[in-house]
DNA sequence: TTGAAAGCGCTAACAC
DNA sequence: GTGTTAGCGCTTTCAA
């Protein structure tokens, strides 16, 4: 930074007044510091361009305000959503925040290691479905150090968690079809077999199984294929459904993320195949893309911003003075999954949606 | 954070010594500090459960090891690269990163201001192609605080720039579609005539009408459409341009961004037109999803990850022990971009693309 | 209403 | 090699 720092001390030489009084008309403490002084600090305070030194006032107060958002990866269509709203939440309440990526739990440990060094006042931890131990988070909560999770697998009830409907979305996504007459169905799902285990992945698969079971419908698995999460899993996936041989293909597909959806439809197009005359489609997750892919994607999307918006606030509560050594409650919110309805199942032909269906 | 700290003299207390050769251990001053003594402190250190207080060591150091990147809109896909490349270069280096979007002139000062209190070492601005008053920078600069820019409005060759080759690279996309056997060039251009204007949309814009006349074809400025750098925008200005009665429409398109590419692919097919036969479509700037679009989109890219290590590194340089006087000297680099030829203006027909020609 | 002084946790001369 | 001490810039009792 720059060399020569104008401090406390300058300011109240030059105003002829002691270091405590320019304290004083710093913070606020009107009532300790008559008009006339005030306005002369003030003075000096401009005269001198004088700049408070958060660092040295953090070392008093013992806080920071500055919240460490660790991520598994910033390279990935939630994200920007959540930060915003994290953002829009924290930065009005005085708070900065660090963003970490750490891909896994190594990482997650290491970013807690130098961030609690740097004593962050709080923690936002947003697994992007990765799910993997959580003993160092469990220590942090034991330190008593202030932490939200979005996005995480545990069934701790002693955390602040938050939650995506995964499983519900998958199973109302998948009825969806169902309910279009599609009983030949298939579906591409996130990593469900990776180590460590992709928590979403697992569930929509779940909420996809859930769904044709409660409907008698029978699960060939010749049809559940595991698309990875990415563009070019996607791809793949389609491909190799369409490559077995002798086998009739699905009339509908539930595709486990956005991302995978896009690919997909690629794939059905170059194979000749019509979006949604012969295939359907539904996805999940609602990146502002999806309106323009070709068919448009009827898609099941996650409430991304509120989650953020939760999250951060959580935090806040945590955060305020006096919830010191009593923390708030934690809290465990699921949030649930709005249908989008588009072009990629073909045109809707029954009721009953309402209840989560968007104007679009 | 919690409650109460374990300090360096706790450490000292248990393990005997003073707190000067707790603090040598801590930094690894090992000539100071016998291997007993050391194992003796690095015990008392453990079973204390100590960390050292960042914080502390950044008030007396005058260097608090913290990074502010600050942007317009982390709402744009060029974000991401930038900062997984800008974080790959600064955490090694023992660089936390805090993240600030300041849509405006009046945000990034305020966001400045505060980090600055907060003693960041040095900045990143990436203004994703907003075309402001850059005085607040230049004060900046003057008080010799390290900072680069990427991709912003300036010809002062004080300060350390990171620009894109906007111009030519919009220019070599239309002389592309030229070359393809085109004379009805149409474009859709970023907000040209936004307040504050947007450099990258002007040079695009500047680029494409440079290939026209360096070619002796016509401008009709009823082909060239205002897509604002949105989905909506894009879509709604292929709209507009076949609204037109009682006109041709272009062959080719060359729009300003992915973005809007992949709204204008769905108006177009909408319209009945074909991708590329009817219509050939080039875009810049080159997402994951690119590929997946359809037809997949012929783009040329710019460098993003490329601009974020690159200004990672040169603020690293600045930072140097030893560079806190002497500043490095000031640095305007130009990336240029990538031709990934695609699917949307149809079969490459030419040759002398090739230095710019990636293997796709 | 204002000031003096004790620290917050750590580093860096400088003694020993 | 190890210890003493004086700050880094600020807040905050406690006196005046």
């Amino acid at each position: 930074m720059a060399r020569k720092l104008v401090t406390i001390r300058d300011v109240a030489e030059r105003a002829g007044v002691s270091m405590s009084t320019v304290s004083h008309v710093l913070n606020g403490n009107d009532h300790h510091v008559g008009a006339a002084t005030r306005a002369l600090v003030q003075e000096a305070m401009r005269a001198l361009n004088y700049r408070p030194n958060a660092i040295a006032r953090s070392m008093v107060k013992q806080k920071t305000a500055t919240i460490g958002l660790i991520l598994t990866e910033v390279d990935n269509l939630l994200f920007t959503p959540v930060f915003m709203a994290v953002e829009e939440v924290l930065r009005p309440a005085g708070y900065h925040i660090v963003l970490v990526s750490a891909p896994d739990v190594e990482g997650e440990m290491q970013a807690i290691e130098t961030l609690r060094s740097q004593q962050v006042d709080g923690f936002i931890f947003m697994s992007l479905s990765l799910c993997t131990s959580n003993e160092h988070l469990v220590q942090l909560q034991n330190d008593s150090v202030p932490l939200v999770l979005i996005n995480r697998c545990s069934d701790d009830r002693t955390m602040n968690m938050i939650s995506w409907a995964d499983r519900d979305a998958a199973c109302e996504a998948t009825m969806h079809l169902i309910r279009l007459g599609h009983t030949r169905l298939g579906t591409i799902t996130g990593p469900i077999n990776s180590r460590p285990p992709r928590k979403s992945a697992i569930e929509r698969y779940a909420g996809w199984r859930q769904a044709l079971n409660a409907e008698g419908l029978p699960v060939n698995m010749d049809w559940v294929v595991d698309g990875q999460y990415s563009y070019e899993g996607g791809y793949r996936a389609v491909k190799t459904l369409l490559a077995q041989e002798g086998q009739e293909i699905p009339s509908a597909l539930f595709i486990a993320s956005d991302v995978m959806a896009i690919a997909a439809l690629k794939a059905l197009q170059e194979a000749g195949l019509r979006v949604p005359q012969d295939v359907a489609v539904v996805a999940m997750g609602d990146p502002p893309m999806a309106a323009y892919t070709i068919p448009a994607l009827t898609t099941f999307s996650l409430p991304t911003q509120e989650a953020g918006r939760i999250a951060a606030h959580m935090l806040l509560d945590w955060l305020q003075p006096g919830a010191y050594l009593q923390a708030p409650a934690p809290q465990q919110i699921t949030l649930s999954f709005h249908a989008i309805v588009r072009e990629s199942c073909g045109a809707i032909q029954y009721q009953g949606l309402s209840s989560h269906l968007d104007h679009v």
